[in-house]
DNA sequence: CTGCAATAGTTTCGACTCGCTACTAATTAA
DNA sequence: TTAATTAGTAGCGAGTCGAAACTATTGCAG
């Protein structure tokens, strides 16, 4: 079998048993991941619009999704004053709290030295860049790699929305990051 | 954010654009990845219980997903003589042609330089083989790969099963293996 | 200003996954 | 020969998934 065949299929083996972990407690791994990604997305990131795209599903899917994490308690929503369609999501305590649970992939990754993870996440960044080129997706980058980005003393600035921006904030996803 | 969870949110992330991307029609992921397998696996190791493990999920929920495949031509099922309780599967034409069509990650892929990809197959490779250790799970790793295995001049042969092995067979995934 | 297109989100539908429990049939152990 | 184990399947309820239809709001061109 080809190396990249290989790769590929190492990759979905491993997200395959990180997600039969996330069944513990009553979150299954759709709603799992939403809820990870809701966790580490800023303030203009938080929408279904957003988490549909960041994981590459439809809105109506996520709707759901979204909805029986409210129902579960693990978020709250909250309707915009400025564009009254837009929903933004938000973590409760609950939602906080098993977000930092630990897992099985954490563990894994505990046996590999410094240099070996550091090699292995910068080949999954490259490939994941290299595929959401290919395929027109967006990035969802880290705030502060963004070239909309001002460096201030205290946290930032967005030059594309206008906004201050907290030291917290300046290092969660943004749906609008482009790289500098 | 960790690198570890970072490390485990690029490796959900890019299984889900997998995924998604989909193969020629009408099949999901569940279905892809057991069909992906079944393609690797060698003759001893293609029934349901070995389906299921290797994807880490439940019999039964393997019994409904292979039923899916065999009722849209992808497999076909033969009952063991040996074993009657034992099931095996084969892939039709139909399915031998699916598993075939490349993907966007395997595009991916093309973008990184030899090395890159060499380092980043280890280092999922070494990610995997610790997860499994810790959660007890089998490797599944290629025949000719295991302390079972010996070497002759066509193919091989398998000591612990005492069956000889074409040269197919000796690169194909076994539910037995254990490193030697 | 008005009417129409675009956008954000929701609802519903049908096929399917998923873990679970309960079941049948075949095999192996006591 | 009976009892335990193993392989596989069936049915249940919650939920995913994409697609299409739908509501409400906002933006825009005339």
């Amino acid at each position: 079998m080809k190396q990249t065949e290989q790769i590929r299929s190492l990759l979905n083996r491993l997200a395959r048993l990180d997600a039969g972990e996330g069944w513990a407690g009553d979150l299954n791994p759709a709603q799992r991941d939403a809820l990870d990604y809701l966790a580490r997305a800023n303030r203009f990131s938080r929408s279904p619009s957003h988490v549909a795209e960041y994981l590459d599903t439809t809105r109506g899917t996520m709707s759901q999704t979204l909805k029986a994490l409210v129902r579960k308690g693990y978020l709250s929503e909250k309707r915009s004053i400025m564009d009254k369609r837009v929903v933004s999501f938000t973590l409760t305590d609950q939602g906080q709290k098993a977000t930092s649970d630990i897992n099985i992939i954490n563990h894994g990754l505990d046996d590999l030295n410094v240099s070996d993870r550091k090699d292995l996440h910068k080949g999954l960044t490259d490939l994941l860049e290299s595929v959401l080129k290919k395929s027109g997706g967006k990035t969802f980058g880290i705030c502060h790699t963004c070239r909309h980005f001002s460096k201030e003393s205290q946290g930032g600035f967005c030059n594309l929305l206008s906004e201050p921006l907290t030291e917290l904030e300046t290092k969660q996803i943004c749906h609008e990051q482009d790289s500098a």
